[in-house]
DNA sequence: CATAGAGATTCCCGCTACTGGAAGGTCAAG
DNA sequence: CTTGACCTTCCAGTAGCGGGAATCTCTATG
């Protein structure tokens, strides 16, 4: 199966895909002209990719996640800890940019937004911060 | 004032500065000896970006609001509009986060976590999601 | 005066995870 | 034979810096 092929399968872009297998994710066959040959086993792999991807595991995260895949031996622990360890990344940055929106919306909300030059956004920001006041 | 002191001051490392001014945000004189000399004005601008910055404005963001800032005819409701955008994104953000986060928390708990090789976490991961059975 | 060490400078590479584009080879159809 | 859709490689760029090398400059001390 030529590129566009798995593309249309996985969703993938082509470009995403060579990425891939330039930094040794995927590893396709080569025909005579020298274009990649993907098995099923290539498509899948490439699917499973995108789907932990689209869950916001790094690539490194998925390069550990394949390899215990592919792992008939592995312990259920392992990938409960990559996982869990995301999660605990993910929740981090739900709290940061919870925090960010409240702020944000707070200022947004007393700003006039009108023609006027009087803004309580400009104004949070101008603060000397040498006196923080809340 | 020299960098390391501005650094100490707004909180930025020097680094940071030094990519600021390459990209244009500040520019701050330079003294005899090829130092960069900040005046009040440097200091107090490069904390309205950091302050921009940690409530998630992106530097392009930034430049926009820099120049409504020290633009004293300005409308608050251009200030808004930025702000109001940016908020729109955080929101955007938090939404695909809180799905990640519903999707991932469900597969952990459900996967035991022990020697054993059976993990939901993989199983999803591994779905074949052609319509076609394979 | 010499020297040490702190702080400053520029320059360039690296990171994440791709994306876009140029220059060119290959393949199937008309 | 030509067209156009595919495919290939390579180069450059994105955001927002961080690391580190090689090289000044300033200040304090013996």
């Amino acid at each position: 199966m030529n590129i566009g092929d798995v593309s249309q399968r996985t969703g993938l872009p082509a470009k995403t895909i060579r990425y891939y297998e330039e930094i040794g994710l995927v590893r396709p066959l080569r025909g005579e002209n020298g274009y990649r040959q993907f098995r099923e086993r290539d498509v899948h792999k490439l699917g499973f990719l995108g789907r932990a991807r689209s869950l916001g595991f790094s690539i490194d995260d998925c390069r550990g996640l394949l390899a215990l895949y592919e792992d008939e031996g592995r312990a259920s622990a392992d990938v409960r800890h990559i996982a869990k360890a995301h999660l605990e990344k993910i929740d981090g940055k739900l709290a940061e940019l919870g925090a960010m929106r409240a702020t944000l919306a707070h200022l947004v909300e007393a700003c006039a937004g009108d023609h006027r030059p009087d803004c309580p956004i400009l104004a949070d920001l101008a603060l000397e911060d040498d006196k923080a006041e809340t």
